[in-house]
DNA sequence: CGGACACTTCGGCCCCCGCCGAAAGGTCGC
DNA sequence: GCGACCTTTCGGCGGGGGCCGAAGTGTCCG
């Protein structure tokens, strides 16, 4: 007996990591996939600077974060597209516990913000909401993307990239394309190397922006062209 | 500010469920897919039982574990297949931190169990070690699955599971196929509705039995003929 | 150079939580 | 019913860790 797995240690240290209030809620917070300042996440998480300090410290020794100096700057991002998978993981699963409705946010403000959030966002580094939704089942119905019997990309899909000039960077253990749960929707979206390639594209190419200091995204009158064009996604269809 | 999200005390305390050594150990331990009692736990984890009732406490209000008490004994077991994913991306992810080497068990004993676990062993409901890389290995070959863009079976595979008197049980959300990452191959494998099935259909025909009371599965001489008919897997190739 | 600003370090406080052993509650077998 | 066994409850102990404010370091700007 006795014969305890090494790798407990290794789980506990992991989970620590994110069992406290406030690193939890920086953790959500950089799932935008931008860098944040020690500053911007102490405010947002309501405690003082000293202690958002510590928390840092431990988060990227951790390896969770990576932290970039600019001057009297400490900038914050997620260490990579693993880490966000994980903390999306673990939230989605926490979020969505028996008998627990989902978000129904309370008051005014919180149903705007809440509204345009459900419209469209970027989640790390890839595109959710109804606008990440709509995107996924319109690959779906064209035959570019298998979702009925998991999550991959068909031949005409890859070709379907390369004809949009989206190039898919094959990245060592990345998989190409992965299932993401959407936590308003309820319903997986894609996500992976094609789901980040295509974000990108889509913000580089000015088919949608993001509104304000959000995670919020909204599609422009010349996104909403090309995902009719490229995608059949009606007009309208997004607003 | 303060807009803390309303979810970092769900995520923090879900991570705090696995934030503890002793319920890690736990945790992984339960990774076999099947149920412990209590004292076994305790036995395994080096706690007293005392302790470990109020771990399983825990870990059962947290909704991670669900119980079954027969007579003196309280069977615990992983709540569903979604726990079980958790716990695995997060072990994965804290096994192979950076800078880390795997597993190297140390000592005699170690290394036979570790050398059986690595030819062959159960991941919660599927198949995993050589023998689950094998087994998805075969179905990529031979264009049942799709790994190269993202884990899928195609409508071949889903076929073949039918011909192989395979049922695929449709249940809710949960993946037909999804990846898996191997911590002794470091790659993944096939988990999922489809992997379930084919883990449980390899245990009721004899296939593979399960070695003593671990996760590590040997595949009988009945089972090579089968892997060999049905997949192409040449015999002796899992010994 | 001096003041404003962003961040970090330090000391101290307090609460939380994991641990144990002792005792109690159930269940099984004889 | 009486032990043997598995599990749970309870008190008490000890350590770890999150919090703050004050002081210190480093950077930018005028």
């Amino acid at each position: 007996m006795t014969t305890k797995d090494p790798q407990a240690p290794r789980l506990a240290g992991l989970a620590g990591l994110m069992a406290d209030e406030t690193r939890a809620a920086c953790l959500l917070a950089l799932l935008d996939g931008r860098a944040w300042t020690a500053g911007e996440l102490a405010r947002h998480a309501g405690v003082a600077a000293s202690t958002l300090s510590e928390h840092l410290g431990k988060l990227v020794a951790g390896g969770l974060l990576s932290e970039e100096r600019q001057g009297r700057h400490r900038y914050v991002r997620l260490a990579d597209a693993r880490v966000a998978q994980l903390v999306e993981d673990l939230a989605a699963y926490a979020g969505a516990g028996p008998g627990d409705v989902v978000g129904r946010p309370r008051g005014l403000r919180a149903v705007s913000a809440g509204s345009a959030m459900a419209r469209g966002r970027t989640c790390y580094d890839h595109l959710a909401g109804r606008l990440g939704i709509a995107v996924t089942d319109a690959l779906a119905l064209r035959g570019l993307l298998r979702v009925d019997t998991g999550f991959a990309l068909t031949d005409a899909g890859v070709e379907w990239f390369g004809a949009a000039g989206i190039a898919l960077r094959r990245s060592g253990r990345r998989p190409l394309a992965r299932a993401c749960l959407d936590w308003t929707e309820r319903r997986p979206h894609l996500a992976g190397v094609a789901g980040a390639a295509l974000c990108e594209h889509a913000l580089d190419a000015g088919w949608c922006v993001r509104i304000g200091s959000e995670r919020a995204v909204k599609v422009t009158a010349v996104g909403e062209r090309a995902l009719h064009e490229l995608l059949g996604i009606e007009e309208g269809a997004l607003r």
